[in-house]
DNA sequence: ATTATAATTGGAATAATTCTTGATATTGAT
DNA sequence: ATCAATATCAAGAATTATTCCAATTATAAT
């Protein structure tokens, strides 16, 4: 059960088990910075958020913990350029626009009945696994 | 001038200047060799091919070379999660399919008349500046 | 020719990530 | 519950791509 406590944010109930992964302690408290924290932290980001909860957590396990996640399908690794990856529990088909200005990474959603695969003149036989897209730019303020 | 010798193959003429960088003898082989290799060669292939031309070059030297053709608009660097960035001279817009099973990578145009900023819902006011679209599957041989 | 500027080199430094090893914790079977 | 097998965690060492630095060399401008 959640301890609610109103000098304190609610805090998400992550279960003992996500998609056959035992949920550790570790595990849970990643994962919990991710959902509360969107902004596509890198590992360093999470470790030091974690660190709040479980101050003896290493960078390795957060490491470990994100890789296990990932893995899982439970979160989304995501890179720009040759940075620090970044990770991302939105796992609703997305591409990232990075603001060149601010730095921040915004969630961009397909236009519904879009299928990206579509659009590209791909050889006959080609099975996509994966799509990722990318776009660089700034956002006037309108 | 080039030289023409039916033992070599012929070779790509490179001029000692292109938008504004000055092509020296480094340079030029590094271009030459990335316009020759089409398979979007890493730092160190480029570094390993051109090092039987100069010999004495160095592996600095070549990621020097590549960032300067790459800020000058002269080649395009890519990079596929973390791995080592990979360079292309194709300039004209395309995405990259990497197929897991050889790891080799391929170019993947748009299809005519696509704008893929048109096909995302992005905030107005988004001025977006580069576009960035990686595939990754198999290509089963029809 | 001389000076100023830019490029190259080789090696050291950096930073993100992975690996290794021993300690801890958890699960499953008895 | 106890014990063995397995999985996870922690700490620090190792790895790897890349960048930085300082000294040399090449090119361009006067």
């Amino acid at each position: 059960m959640v301890t609610q406590n109103s000098e304190f944010p609610a805090e998400i109930e992550i279960p003992d088990e996500i998609s056959g992964l035992r949920m550790t302690r570790q595990r849970q408290e990643v994962y919990r910075t991710l959902m509360q924290q969107r902004n596509h932290p890198t590992a360093n980001d999470v470790f030091m958020r974690v660190k709040d909860r479980l101050p003896q957590i290493s960078l390795a396990t957060v490491y470990n913990c994100l890789e296990a996640l990932v893995q899982h399908g439970i979160i989304r690794q995501v890179n720009f350029d040759r940075e620090s990856s970044r990770y991302c529990p939105n796992l609703s088909e997305h591409g990232h626009f990075h603001d060149a200005v601010t730095g921040v990474i915004h969630d961009v959603c397909f236009k519904p009945g879009i299928n990206l695969a579509d659009l590209l003149d791909l050889p006959p036989g080609t099975i996509i696994d994966a799509v990722e897209v990318t776009l660089r730019g700034k956002l006037t303020t309108v």
